[in-house]
Formats: structure tokens, sequence, C-alpha cells
DNA sequence: CGAATCTCAGCGCAACTGAGATCG
DNA sequence: CCGATCTCAGTTACGCTGAGATTC
């Protein structure tokens, strides 16, 4: 057996947390959705990354390929990288390093502002991000399972989470 | 400006992203779905940490304690506790290391299998469960922007995710 | 000068692989 | 002997802090 962690319950083991929390804690419902949640994300991230993996990306870097393709001029400052992606600013360096080194954007200096630096997609990168893309809607992002009318009320629900975090 | 990463922005990033990918491939609302998963999964994890710092607590290292006390003895074997957090056996003697190293856990031989350690949960962890719990549950796990009709909500939707990863 | 932008070094955490020890 | 259980060493990845260089 590849991978033990995987192995088959018998039960929805968050159901049973979520009754012995029952028996000695408020927040029920909190404590199985915030589970769920955590689950869920972990599960999806692993399949979207072995989508990813033969196209040498992680969803992170992925994520940056497509925000350059979406850009105007196929180039942005690393900052606006970082505050559209919400990662942190040497997280950026990070991936803008590998996606670099594989060929897929190329720095550039700013013609205005001498302190930014552009990352600019590659033709290889325009190309890796059609395929990649095209494999993830294969697989439905990893959310076969969800039926199709389900989505926006996922999106709908979480949504107040971000704004009150102050993503908008 | 502590974490420039969080910088707000005048519309919803997600959004944007989702209409812009409506333009050029399908499964946008699979897309707009698994964004808004991560982001939100970002936010509640970053904010349950917080939480736990003071009391010296990783939110994985949180879950195996509550499992513990969730345990009819107080002990687990470390594979069980695998099975259960769904967690690489490596990581659960990493878990269990800085749990014994803070006094939460001790290690003991399991009394019918020689090859199993067991994981028993010490009076100290008890209380650093109960004072955690407390803070979890007055911060409402991070969900307090979730109306709480919503919460059952977001945990059938994701449901289907996990049942159809085998996970029960 | 302060503020913004990016890079680098270093730390902590988590997951994984592969190997080995112990025991059923 | 095989398989299960756990530990250890080493690798990789990622996110963060703190510091520094450069430029507005």
């Amino acid at each position: 057996m590849p991978k033990p962690a995987r192995r088959k319950l018998a039960f929805d083991p968050i159901d049973e947390a979520a009754r012995q929390w029952a028996l000695r804690w408020d927040a029920v419902d909190q404590m199985h959705a915030v589970t769920s949640l955590m689950r869920v994300q972990q599960l999806v991230l692993a399949e979207l990354d072995e989508i990813l993996r033969p196209h040498g990306l992680s969803f992170a870097r992925y994520e940056a390929l497509v925000l350059l393709v979406f850009s105007r001029k196929g180039s942005l400052p690393l900052g606006k990288m970082g505050e559209r992606l919400q990662v942190h600013p040497t997280s950026v360096t990070s991936i803008v390093d590998r996606l670099e080194a594989a060929g897929l954007v190329v720095r550039r200096r700013h013609p205005e502002d001498g302190r930014a630096v552009l990352a600019e997609i590659t033709d290889a990168g325009r190309a890796v991000v059609e395929r990649a893309t095209g494999d993830l809607v294969d697989a439905r992002f990893a959310l076969g399972a969800v039926p199709a009318g389900d989505l926006r009320s996922i999106s709908a629900l979480l949504r107040p989470v971000r704004e009150a975090a102050g993503d908008f």
C-alpha cells in the first residue's frame, strides 16, 4: 500500500468527531465545517498537483501563469502578482524564480519604475498553460463529485469568510 | 504594514479571474469554487494557528490531542492516529515528538502488541486542550462570518468530495 | 529623508522516500 | 520468513521574518 494514510474507514471520521464534540463543547457545526474544509482542501490540492506535475507546475505556479495570461501585456510587476494571488512578497520571488528556471516567464525591468520588476510570460509559458488547463478542465478541477448546481453554492457560502478577512 | 499580502482590493479577485476565465475556457464554476476553497482554507488555517500559538500548538497538533481526548483510554497507537487524522506515518512520529517534548503526551509500550507504541495524553495535555478549545469556540473556529444556518450546508456540499476520495 | 520594491539568508513546519529495528 | 509498526536520516517545498540594496 503506497499511501497508508489513505486507508478507508467504515464510518465518516468527521461525523464521529462531531458526535463526541457535542458531548463536551459548543460550536459543533463550525467544528464540522472547518474539519470538512481542511480535509477537502487537502484532497483537492493533492489531485490538482498530481495533474499539474507532468507539466512541471504546482498549483501556486499555475495560478501565477494564468494571472499573466489574463494580463493585458502578458506581464505584471511582482508586487501586483502578490496582491492578486494573496501570497507573501518573498513567495512571489520564489514562484517567479522557478517559472523563470523552467523558461515559462522572463524577468524584465519596469520601463517607468526602476524599483519594480516585471514577470513576462513566454510563448512556452502560454503553451504550458493551455495544456495544463485542458487537463484541469477535463478533471473538473477535482470537483467532479460535486453536482454542477452546487458549485456556485459552495462559492457563495464561503464568500463571507473572504470578505470578512478584507480580501475585497 | 505587517502583512502586505493581505492588502485589500477594490474588487473580488476570484470573480475577476472567473470573468476572464469564461472568455477562454470551460468549468468556470469549478474553477471559482476551487479557488474560493483554497483561499478560505488559507485564511481559516492562519487564524486557527494564531489562536493556538499562545498554547504552543499548531492545528495539526491540536487535532491529535483532541483525538486522544476522545479515545476511551486517553491513548492510541500511532498508526491509528495517522489513520484517523489522515496524515503520513512519519508525520505522526513528528507530531507526537513535539507533543511529548511539551509534556502533553507520553509514549508507552502497547501492552498486547510489542510493535506498537501508544501516545497517551497527560493531565497537562488535557488542560491545554480545554483552554485551547475555549479560545477556538469563542472565535467560532474562524467561521464567525458565516451565518449559523449555512454551516451545515458547507459540510454537506463538501461531503461528496470526501466520499469520492474513499474517506469512508 | 521616508517609503516602496525586490532579493537573499535563515528558520520552522510538514510531507515524503528509503532504510533499519523490533515484534507478531 | 513475511508483514506490520515505528523511528531515523535526508530531501523537498513552502511560508514567514529580518536584513539589505535599489529606486521613487
